[in-house]
RNA sequence: UCGGGGAUGGUGUAAUUGGUAACACAACUGGUUCUGGUCCAGUCAUUGGGGGUUCGAGUCCUCCUCCCCGAACCA
């Protein structure tokens, strides 16, 4: 694969040749611990980290930790495993309850420079005001308050003097503006409720808007990136820092396309319900696009890496196929992985011309197979073969379809590295089901290769039977059948795969 | 309705920044193969539409069309 560039790229580099900032580049991933992290954050944190790496900078992981109500600490180290899975290490990890105490003091200075008010109003009256798109909004009554009374109700606020919902802090911007996120933003808000860090200590929390960039800014960020649906916010962004003493230059966000994958949700919202219907098993069921997800279902972290990594960036809204995710993975796969022998559907073959040993038990010949034939470094392994064997029932058939290949009555296949063998007759029961398969082998077939060099046209995998091992295994496919689950209806739930799991045992 | 963003094959990303459409996935043909895997070869777009500038336009100008996001005390 080659590696392209990208805008992000493109637009650091303009920044280092411009010397824009006077430190390194510093990035940052900043999740919100109320979930668990999936495929569409892995495209994040990859440019993220990747970015900073590539330009000798760094990148913390920041839990975007403002909302006390829905956060919770078993998704703080869910997402700190989920991203060392991935293979990532943080330069620091931090919390945007860790500025709890500097977003105050800023907002008491915003106050005061008449930048911010305390509004008495209910949410409902606030949102009327704002106005629609292409209705310039109304000014709040209590816009006008002087400082001092700002600075009393505000710190009133802080000390519990309120119930919730009973007045908000706002920043003092332009109720006309175009962009609806600079009509009187909400900067606080009061929520009796003990935040899983910093407990009781507070009752008023900082909204995203007020947090993020500031949070930035206290850590040095130099590239603030987020996904499109923020470009609004990316003005109000600038505004606050504007307005704030900082001593670097102030870090700035550009926004890139989510990633979207087909036959797939990504959605928070969806996922919790997929889990809580009992859809899935769990935030790790195999067929969700959760990273532990992946990782359970053998997903190697680099595979998602360089699928991430290629892909790229842009501002363009797009969905990629689940298929490509999958290249990355089956690429990686069969260069990797050691081959083993397993029957799913298990159907007994025996090889009537077997010998027996010394003891008058048939003989057991263990045979040399090849672990991995895109590795010779892998090695080989010895595998038990005898008279009677266990081979997949879908490789044999009575009345074989045009172009089968694999065994039927009078064909000879190979077992892999094992024999030739050629069959000569099979049972079924009463109900027509195929109850055993008679064969010969070819002695001179020894490893799979016949002497005369004639050939086969197919190699089936065998299992011995008195050596198997039995076990259970999943077969799963993808969860929704639609490219775009929900879609049609609205619903995604129409759209559910039904047998996206099959689970086979003996 | 207003603001912001976007449009290149079946899918997604690219195009030395005005120089003759590339890469991957998918699909289809054929070949190889001790996994119907892998691998190899081949086929598959004149860039949303119109007009303009230019020797030359996916790249510049202009008009149009369509799509996405935004009116939480969510992030």
């Amino acid at each position: 694969m080659e590696a392209r560039t990208n805008f992000l790229q493109e637009m650091i580099s303009e920044d280092i040749k411009k010397r824009r900032f006077n430190r390194s580049i510093r990035t940052r991933f900043p999740p919100e611990p109320n979930g668990y992290l999936h495929i569409g954050h892995a495209k994040a944190i990859c440019l993220d980290f990747d970015l900073a790496n590539e330009f000798d900078g760094t990148c913390n992981l920041r839990f975007d930790d403002t909302n006390p109500d829905t956060e919770d600490k078993a998704y703080v180290e869910g997402i700190i495993n989920d991203l060392k899975w991935l293979g990532y290490e943080p330069e620091i990890i931090c919390y945007a309850s860790d500025y709890f105490d500097q977003l105050y003091a800023w907002a008491e200075l915003l106050i005061n420079d008449g930048l911010a008010y305390v509004d008495d109003q209910s949410s409902a009256q606030i949102s009327e005001q704002r106005g629609g798109f292409g209705k310039p909004g109304v000014e709040s009554p209590f816009r006008t308050r002087h400082s001092e009374e700002n600075l009393k109700l505000f710190r009133q606020m802080r000390d519990g003097a309120f119930p919730e919902g009973h007045c908000v802090l706002r920043a003092r911007i332009d109720m006309q503006h175009d962009n609806m996120q600079l009509r009187d933003p909400v900067m606080y808000r009061i929520r009796h409720a003990s935040h899983y860090r910093t407990g009781d200590h507070w009752c008023i929390y900082p909204t995203y808007d007020w947090a993020h960039g500031q949070g930035d800014a206290i850590e040095g960020i130099t590239h603030s990136l987020c996904t499109l649906e923020f470009s609004d916010n990316r003005d109000l962004y600038s505004w606050f820092l504007g307005k704030l003493p900082l001593s670097d230059q102030a870090p700035y966000q550009t926004e890139f396309a989510r990633l979207e994958l087909t036959h797939t949700v990504t959605s928070k919202r969806k996922l919790r319900d997929l889990i809580d219907n009992g859809v899935v098993s769990g935030w790790d069921d195999p067929r969700l696009p959760t990273l532990r997800a992946l990782k359970k279902r053998g997903y190697p972290a680099s595979s998602v890496r360089s699928f991430c990594k290629d892909i790229g960036a842009a501002r363009t809204n797009s969905r990629h196929a689940i298929e490509l995710l999958e290249s990355y993975v089956r690429v990686k796969l069969n260069s990797v992985s050691q081959r083993r022998m397993a029957i799913l559907k298990p159907v007994k073959l025996t090889i009537t011309n077997w010998p027996d040993d010394e003891n008058g038990d048939p003989l057991v010949e263990w045979r040399e197979v090849i672990n991995n034939p895109e590795n010779e470094l892998d090695g080989v392994r010895l595998v038990p073969f005898s008279g009677t064997l266990y081979i997949e029932e879908d490789d044999f058939k009575v009345n074989p379809p045009p172009k089968f290949f694999r065994l039927t009555p009078g064909a000879e296949v190979r077992l892999r590295s094992g024999y030739f063998i050629t069959c000569n007759d099979y049972v079924e029961n009463s109900s027509g089901e195929l109850q055993e398969i008679y064969c010969t082998y070819d002695p001179d077939t020894a490893g799979g290769k016949a002497p005369d060099n004639r050939k086969v046209k197919a190699t089936l995998h065998w299992v011995s039977a008195e050596h198997a091992v039995t076990g259970a295994v999943s077969l799963y496919d993808r969860l929704f059948t639609a490219e775009i689950p929900g879609e049609a209806t609205g619903d995604v739930m129409d759209d559910l795969n039904h047998q996206s799991v099959e689970t086979l045992s003996n």
